[in-house]
DNA sequence: AAATATCCGGAGAGGGTCTCCGGATAATCT
DNA sequence: AGATTATCCGGAGACCCTCTCCGGATATTT
């Protein structure tokens, strides 16, 4: 790879997490490019798809919850690292605009897959809460999900923010245990 | 209001609706107006925006759950009020692709607002399963409606359908509980 | 039948997505 | 260094969408 193709496409990268952060996740790519400086043609070939392009902007922070479930996995107990998951996923839904909705539009054949991975990311918490015995056993890993990121994205969008999401998830949690 | 006007309105609904129905609320107005065989100019004139569109198209759809609920508060137990209700919700947003958008997205000045509709009708049902006394007393009405506009956002976009509709709103409803 | 109020159609501005290819630029070879 | 080659860039442009505007057509009233 060229180097002026990295440069470009990690230009066009830190410009998208700007324009993301001000507009949300139905930015105008058109923009991006103009912004960045470079051609509608050199971001399409960079990333084909909006799709991509989010993953791109949100892959670390999608690795950093990644990387916290494998840590919770391991250090606490099986209810309360998925709440703690949970509530992670949340803060960074509210952090980020567009987080909640790059992570479920899934299936970003190319480059990552933010909702696979965090799909996956979700499963060794659920299974292992529902070994344990306290979590509802018929419920599965698209349930969790679904439930988590409805909940991140009903906060994100709502402007009454943080205390409502927290009573939101709350019930949530509640309902998962049996 | 003259009778080609109110002709031309009509057809306009009609066609929406299927439209919508094939294509998801986020259809083309532009080809809407082309199969009612009117002029663009037509559409915008009866219903200035997207949203004005959905919630006349579902207008009768919301009335008849509003209706159901006042049906519901006056006969039924407060806790199962609630919970045929929300199955009734789920019900209509997977039988009507689009039904689950034009709930959310609420604040059409003109016409009728579907969100507002909703709302209301179901905080009736809230208040009473609170003062009852088995229902959570900390969730408020715009948490309840987020919750099942939610699960009914989702199950009417995953094709998993209907048993996983009914699994995350069960969970739903053990949440708000207490 | 004439006058008036109302409504329709479609052209077109403005913006968005996405493609395509001639020209420019970096990397490699001699 | 100079030439060759592989790679990449820019932006024109096709196509679609939303939304507006107004001359002409249509209904209603006088």
């Amino acid at each position: 790879m060229r180097v002026d193709a990295r440069r470009n496409r990690e230009h066009l990268l830190t410009t998208a997490r700007a324009v993301i952060a001000e507009q949300g996740p139905e930015a105008s790519l058109n923009e991006i490019a103009r912004r960045a400086g470079v051609g509608p043609g050199t971001l399409y070939r960079h990333f084909p798809t909006r799709q991509v392009l989010l993953a791109a902007v949100f892959r670390d922070r999608v690795e950093t919850l990644c990387a916290r479930a494998a840590d919770l996995l391991a250090h606490t107990s099986p209810d309360e690292a998925l709440a703690l998951w949970s509530r992670d996923v949340l803060a960074h839904a509210l952090t980020d605009r567009g987080m909640s909705a790059s992570m479920t539009l899934g299936g970003a054949e190319l480059g990552f897959d933010c909702h696979a991975a965090m799909r996956s990311a979700a499963t060794g918490l659920l299974l292992r809460a529902q070994r344990e015995g306290r979590t509802r056993p018929d419920v599965d890993i698209e349930d969790l999900f679904q439930l988590v990121t409805g909940v991140a994205l009903a906060a994100s969008e709502l402007p009454g923010g943080l205390d409502r999401a927290e009573r939101l998830l709350s019930v949530t949690l509640a309902g998962l245990r049996r």
